[in-house]
DNA sequence: ATCAATTAGCACTGAATTAGTGCTACATCC
DNA sequence: GGATGTAGCACTAATTCAGTGCTAATTGAT
């Protein structure tokens, strides 16, 4: 249906949540205190992050998660992959084999459409590539297009805390 | 899961295919005979293509279907969104509101995500709507049997197989 | 030492979507 | 009339997804 899974949005949520906590840990429960999300699923979502090295738990009291790489080098290209597997568009992709790989589908050998579809899928690849956890966060603050003098814009209480 | 429906690639697959016989009716059971697709299925598909004006529908004996604009102005979005309705990626996306429009999902007042995957869909739609029918068959250097001898007179179902 | 908070792991249920099929009616050509 | 082929509708089975339960293991605080 070409559409993202709610976990994957899910995911998407508590990171850049992550970044706006700048470095903390932070429970699921403080999460999803937050954004409306069932907490069970929220809670597997991270386990997955974590087991795909995209954040770091630590379990017990004041425990919680936080990002092991920096928001630049985490794409929402990443994120889709680490949860819902390399992105697809078709059963044929060449990426994703560790289901049925080669003989996904009948038409493949005769399929018209599967080298165009790949490159779509490619476009669509850089697109989430190029969307960084950074980027992710920064255009929120302000809802203007841009400020001259960035740093006079930028209120100092702003994001550590 | 960020993919597309068998319907959708069905569906293109018929497409190019009408656009290699070059404005000839085609009927179902022609293409499936060259693609092994359920013949069943393919029809329903060539029947929602119908009812959204891409294809024209001739019925009864020597019937099939032809493509009713130029492989230029049908776009791989225009199949998709005729196919499966508009590309969403989330469930929360403008333009698809036959079905919940506004409470959709609960987090979305709070959602610090929406507008950057907006902004992911519409490159996406943009790369759809990039790539037309035509240039689905163009760059296939044509090592197909693409015979000239799709006119006139007798031309029985099959012989070619 | 005990308790409370929190992640890890696993398996399961129920809902939603999708793939595919059956059957009948209607249209067209021979 | 008969063969071919689309139109329409409804239905079943498979797959995927959302969400939940329960039980460890870990850590900090009391
Ligand atoms: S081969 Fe063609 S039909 Fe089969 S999955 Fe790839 S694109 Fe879709
Ligand atoms: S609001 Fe945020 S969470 Fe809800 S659907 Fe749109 S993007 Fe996904």
């Amino acid at each position: 249906m070409l559409q993202l899974t709610k976990r994957t949005e899910y995911g998407l949520i508590a990171l850049v949540h992550m970044v706006d906590q700048g470095g903390e840990f932070v429970s699921a429960r403080e999460i999803c205190d937050i954004y409306p999300v069932p907490r069970r699923l929220l809670a597997e979502v991270l386990k997955d992050l974590t087991r795909n090295g995209l954040v770091e738990s630590q379990r017990g009291a004041n425990g919680g998660y936080a990002l092991a790489r920096t928001p630049e080098s985490i794409t929402v290209g990443t994120v889709v992959t680490a949860l819902e597997g390399p992105p697809a568009l078709a059963s044929c992709s060449t990426t994703d084999l560790k289901k049925d790989g080669a003989g996904s589908c009948e038409v493949e050998s005769v399929c018209p459409i599967r080298d165009p579809l790949h490159r779509i899928r490619e476009g669509i690849w850089r697109q989430m590539e190029h969307t960084s956890l950074r980027s992710l966060v920064d255009p929120r603050p302000l809802s203007a297009p841009l400020t001259f003098s960035s740093a006079s814009a930028n209120n100092p209480s702003e994001g550590s805390r």
